[in-house]
DNA sequence: AAACTGGTTTGATATATGTCAAAAAGCGTG
DNA sequence: CACGCTTTTTGACATATATCAAACCAGTTT
């Protein structure tokens, strides 16, 4: 139970040579298959109840897939903005970079969430983004959203819901930095993991975390040790099993009081 | 104080006995003015170059405005969704309250700034939103707005960047609270309102806050009395004076300085 | 003016987390 | 399988910030 389901790499004659950036290239037939369906665009396609004119629509819209290894750059910060990317397979991290060096990570994606948002502003990414593991996103360009998303108001809607979550998701993020302490913080961060692998039909209570614990202690505003201690905690605690980065839940309802004890 | 949550839905000519909610509220004639100007939307309508008919249809769109004095709550969390708010004059904190009690304060907004975002993802108010001081916002009903958006599509890019700024500002945040100490979280503070006080054409330089040390702290992630020490501590740099609520920056290299040495 | 009130400053002390360092465990490669 | 490289764990110690407490101050009420 290594490597969850992890679809091909599709392309056979992309130059991977540096294994940098670009990631592989897939052009889909459109109408080949549902948007939806072929895409896996969980979070994009909700708005369920679209009329099989406005399905085609938008399965023209993502004709585009990219592979990535793991440390690959889907974008940079700097970069033009000129598509988002909705996760298809695989994993992601997010992350902003200070210009002392210092580099904040702001976010895991996994599949079906959509990843560039915060580059709408400015029309250049702020942050940049980091393939965790081999994955595959759908390119979505973003005047061909906002026009389409002009004529079917439900898409409209849906695209507003996912920009107004990520506000949410981030305030969210805000509180535990801002008012949880280490052990806290961790709790929140397995917690929030176990939810989302839950809702993608994986184990809620067993995964593989893909990401270092450097790179959690990055998102959590801790030190590596520091994570690495409440780990160790949380198992003395039997609350979890931890080898490295394979996680086992055991009390699931320990975790979450965890998270309601107030300093 | 704080009364928590709940609370009636904001009609019309709701008492105001408490001083608590609603906010007494101004029928603009519409076309009376145009809709920039009268409303000061310095985001909303910075689409500068609009036809005098979508003008119009901008101005219809706002015809409600709403004074608030200090400690008022424009909506509380768990309130149904309707409307953005624009900020006409005045400020206002937005916080997230835990279940145990803890709540962070994820922003303070002043005039000209679009408030609310955070509702569109569930329809219900993740957050709640208080008056600083006498205040009027500008109600923009949500349903009219994407409908226009629609129409308008210069106003569709622009309520998207609206979004995604607000994205980006969090992830700000998020950078400010993993991995800043005390003072360069309060430099940032000071240099942002700096910033944002000279862009509403007022000094850089000198100006009130409006907010409690305890209010910056929870923002910040710090407790009151951090604040107070590291503005004590400005002042003996001789970076800033400051009297309680009113700043003067003496050395605003200096407070920039302050942010780039990392830990 | 006196008394109150809530916010602010400042000091002494406690504690959570960071820092530094070394050992242990994984993991890919020759 | 041994080797080297990276990540993780663990320990000892340092430090930034929290906590507790008291004094101070400004504005408001009596």
């Amino acid at each position: 139970m290594t490597k969850p389901a992890m679809s091909v790499a599709l392309s056979p004659d992309a130059d991977d040579a540096t294994g940098e950036t670009s990631g592989q290239i897939t052009r889909r037939k459109p109408h080949a298959s549902a948007a939806c369906s072929s895409c896996n665009l969980a979070e994009l396609c909700l708005p369920a109840d679209l009329t099989t004119e406005e399905m085609h629509q938008l399965d023209e819209l993502s004709t585009l897939k990219r592979s990535f290894s793991r440390s690959d750059y889907l974008y940079r910060s700097g970069d033009k903005f000129r598509s988002l990317f909705a996760i298809h397979s695989g994993s992601f991290k997010t992350q902003i970079l200070h210009e002392d060096g210092r580099e904040q990570v702001t976010g895991f994606q996994m599949a079906g969430e959509i990843i560039g948002l915060d580059a709408i502003s400015t029309d250049i990414h702020a942050c940049e983004a980091v393939a965790l593991e081999n994955s595959v996103v759908c390119e979505l360009p973003f005047n061909k959203l906002e026009a389409l998303s002009r004529d079917i108001p439900k898409l409209q809607r849906h695209l507003h819901k996912i920009m107004s979550r990520e506000i949410v998701r981030d305030q969210g993020i805000m509180l535990l930095l801002g008012s949880m302490r280490a052990e806290e913080r961790l709790a929140a961060f397995l917690l929030n993991h176990s939810q989302r692998f839950a809702a993608r039909g994986l184990s809620a209570t067993q995964f593989q975390l893909r990401m270092s614990r450097q790179e959690i202690g990055s998102y959590l505003g801790l030190k590596l040790e520091t994570v690495s201690r409440a780990f160790s905690h949380f198992q003395n605690e039997r609350l979890i099993n931890v080898k490295v980065r394979t996680i086992e839940i055991i009390n699931l309802a320990g975790l979450q009081a965890c998270l309601n004890n107030s300093r």
